[in-house]
DNA sequence: ACGTGTGAACCGATTCACAGCA
DNA sequence: TGCTGTGAATCGGTTCACACGT
């Protein structure tokens, strides 16, 4: 319940970007490594990392480095990808499909139990190893998994009014796909990945360079 | 070929928003809006709205608000959105042929001309309108065409390879959905998607909530 | 000697608060 | 009067540089 204070945002994001890094070293057979090593695969300086660890411990030995599978672990700690996270997708149109497919989430130890839909032609249906169901079910399966994690995957005039639902059977955080702000509680989180605007910074950059 | 200086990196993507959010109330036939009421929709305070249009100089006028019609040309002009984009798309795998139908890149008059994949199977074909080629074409059609930008969603093996590759053929900036940092010349804009690292972001807070 | 860990300096971006103008 | 436009203050985060421990 306290909110530890004093570590930026942007930490958490690097710390997965190292998990990657370490994983990467460990399959090579790496077992010591220091900063300037690990960031080496990365667009992040090794005084970032050290920082960036500082938050949470002195894992490293001075003069020397880390040790690849210790720390990896440390951080697994740190992230919650020590444990598998159920989470749940809602809209299982183009893009929902897409991620119900895509591998990346494993790595996290991230898992799609389930996935709902209004379009009857889906409902029942299991793609990629997920069963699609009404959404109307959503309260219910949500509450006895406890889910805490969903993936908002719906048009943006649907997105509103089911972020708000989600919320109230027990969703704390919402990875939200559709271009539109969700207006809920504080204490619920939310990413937004919006492509669109993402492309469009892109076109501005070009623009002015 | 000058670099405006002292716009930060954030401006750009907020500008999109505005521009969402102008276009709504366009079409709910608002004439004049105040800066609180333009951001009134989205998670950006009115000052903050105030200060990145003061970048590009005063579009509003004092003790009114602004023009909602006229604010948004200006801020299309600005972020480039006023002529169409031509883009490719590489990588026609689930999460590519999702992109190839999404609605969303329109609105900032972005359009994806062609598509690029190495599956015998889809070369030749026409998904959402778009003609899928083989990535032996890349070179000439990009070429030929100038694209400046690419969607770049192949597996993370690939992805390395090709961006460099994308590159040499006059691609100036690229979306990645690669879980992996593209090693490019520093002129080169890139801007990756990183959804498992999105997610995990959300379990670290929920974590220490 | 070497690379970590970290306080301090720095830098960029956001927020504040009010002057300026319709 | 009301809301914009904007310097100044503030805040948060990154970078620096070096003391520290092995």
């Amino acid at each position: 319940m306290l909110k530890k204070i004093g570590i930026p945002q942007e930490t958490a994001r690097r710390l997965s970007l190292y998990l990657r890094s370490l994983r990467r070293l460990g399959q090579q057979g790496v077992d010591l490594a220091s900063s300037e090593e690990i960031t080496g695969f990365l667009n992040i300086s090794p005084a970032q990392f050290r920082k960036d660890l500082s938050y949470f411990g002195g894992f490293g030995k001075r003069g020397v480095g880390y040790e690849v599978k210790v720390l990896r672990k440390e951080i697994e700690k740190i992230l919650g990808t020590d444990v598998i996270w159920k989470i749940v997708l809602v809209g299982v149109g183009k893009l929902g499909s897409a991620l119900l497919g895509y591998r990346g989430f494993v790595e996290f130890n991230l898992q799609i139990v389930v996935a709902f839909d209004n379009d009857p032609g889906k409902i029942g249906k299991i793609w990629e190893g997920i069963k699609i169901e009404d959404i109307s079910k959503a309260k219910k399966i949500i509450k006895k998994n406890k889910i805490k994690i969903a993936i908002l995957s719906v048009p943006a005039q649907a997105a509103k009014e089911l972020s708000k639902e989600l919320v109230s059977y027990g969703v704390k955080a919402i990875l939200n796909f559709a271009p539109i702000n969700l207006v809920l509680p504080k204490n619920i989180f939310v990413s937004n990945v919006d492509m669109a605007s993402e492309l469009e910074s892109l076109v501005y950059k070009l623009k002015r360079s």
